[in-house]
DNA sequence: TGACAAAGTTAGTCGCAACTAACTATATTA
DNA sequence: TAATATAGTTAGTTGCGACTAACTTTGTCA
């Protein structure tokens, strides 16, 4: 294998990944403050963790400078994005789970999940789509099933 | 409510109780050196584990003597059992998982979802299996749409 | 029954991830 | 531009959950 690109990050990291992703996404800068906001955490965590990110080649960053991605973190961050996405929209629209629920779910599982189980629940995801155009409301009838 | 029931057992506690509930299980007796072996863990960890659990009163445990889980301690081990049980079962027979990569998934999720999201797994699962005797076969379905 | 092996415990250490309190740098504005 | 508010950092503490090394207890068998 050319790259080895198995990143041992803790569920911690990657929740910081994915805030400065998301704020990046949001409003162009990821200031320590929205971070600690966005994570429920305090200030002097936030540094802490950027220290950690910044040693791991992850952000870009200088003390009382900007927070920027680098590269891989980015990478890594986009993954657990689309774990959170994934696993939201099944939560939702799958089994239906009412969105702060499942949000909430989604948040602590993206870091449990490995690649396969992600992306069968994709795979789920889009069979449904395509039984209910083929006239087969799987969803629907899952519904109505539980009301019992 | 009369008894306020949420318990804020740590992953690794979770994770040691259900050790001694399958040891239990199986052989009648909970031996540290199992518990350890079962965990991947030092003999000296599972002997903290033991002292936090015996403090919670969540197992009855004396130095040097038998290992066995009160009846609180036994209901949150059950329970975990419960969600790894669903979870493995839905990424096995739904998703298609193969056995050793659910089992570990399992493990690593049972500890992030909550009430709600299991229990409409496992009403999934018995929908799916539902389905299949009114004719409709879901799961082959969704394994073939996979295969494309 | 006494020696030895196996099981279990204790003591001490480490890394992680959070916290508070106090300090420093930056930005705003009067 | 100097005072002050806000943002960010540093230092020190805590709790958890793992570890190793060394010790104690228990059980076995010659």
């Amino acid at each position: 294998m050319a790259a080895e690109k198995k990143r041992n990050l803790s569920a911690s990291l990657e929740d910081y990944l994915e805030a400065i992703f998301n704020l990046t996404a949001e409003s162009k800068t990821a200031r320590s403050k929205d971070i600690a906001k966005s994570l429920g955490v305090s200030r002097a965590s936030v540094t802490g963790a950027l220290r950690l990110l910044k040693e791991k080649k992850l952000a870009n960053y200088e003390p009382y400078g900007f927070v920027t991605l680098a590269k891989s973190g980015r990478a890594a961050a986009a993954e657990v994005v689309k774990k959170h996405n994934i696993l939201k929209t099944f939560f939702v629209n799958v089994l239906g789970i009412e969105i702060e629920t499942a949000q909430k779910a989604a948040c602590r599982a993206e870091h449990a999940l490995g690649a396969k189980v992600i992306s069968q629940l994709l795979n789920f995801i889009e069979f449904t789509a395509k039984e209910n155009k083929n006239g087969y409301d799987i969803v629907g009838k899952f519904w109505k099933f539980c009301e019992k």
